[in-house]
DNA sequence: ATATGTGCAAACTGTTTGCACACGA
DNA sequence: TCGTGTGCAAACAGTTTGCACATAT
């Protein structure tokens, strides 16, 4: 994977915000940057960069995938009302290996996403 | 929400497996009972019956979403490889209220997915 | 020079929806 | 009868891909 000034900006839009954007976000935000960005693109260097571990993808079954500039491990909470996506700071649990014991297979990492109202939604 | 037979059979199809079949595995084998089911069908009914609690769905970012039949708290390992959602006995964390504490907000639920290579992938 | 990345547009996948008809209460 | 559910086919959203050109090493 060589340089390419598309994928550098992405990382710092990503990187600059904690808003958890989805690819069209993304998107958009590049091309305020540069107009000529493409949305293939964007697509193609999500995929790489969260296959790599530089960018961590969150799924979420309220709209499209979210992604996540941060990769050190932790959770996040998801507002089934308005889509924002929110970290959390609660320690990470510790089961893989009792998961590996249980299903004999290996475990490579898991998702734990919280889902309800936020506080925002909360008070209208 | 009242009677309907195709509503039923899906019942019966998801409550007589554990392999937590897609919309698409569900049609199917619906199909093999009725072959006048439609798809549109499939999805209306699997979209209320888990708006309802009857059954749950299986976000994984493997492939399309899953359902179970068995709606009592239970966890999940998915094979990255093969797609495979199997069934954990894991004890049920009890973080909810720690999220709710820190987020101001009312949590609904949680999901915790576990992902990695089965059993079988691995001996190929 | 060669491999890798890009913009663009078309294609694809999973899912949703409008409609006219069928069924259940 | 009246509300709810269905089959069908068309529409849709998010994502992926083929191609010719551009950029990085």
């Amino acid at each position: 994977m060589g340089y390419s000034r598309q994928r550098e900006m992405m990382l710092s839009v990503l990187r600059g915000t904690s808003s958890h954007p989805t690819a069209n976000e993304i998107y958009d935000e590049m091309r305020k940057r540069d107009p000529k960005i493409s949305l293939g693109t964007v697509y193609r260097n999500l995929a790489l960069l969260s296959e790599k571990g530089t960018i961590r993808r969150i799924d979420s079954d309220h709209d499209s995938v979210h992604y996540d500039g941060c990769t050190h491990p932790h959770y996040h909470f998801i507002c089934s009302k308005c889509g924002a996506v929110s970290d959390l700071s609660v320690t990470p649990i510790n089961l893989n290996t009792a998961v590996e014991e249980e299903t004999g297979g290996k475990v490579a990492g898991h998702t734990l996403v919280f889902y309800g109202e936020c506080e925002r939604c909360i008070k209208f």
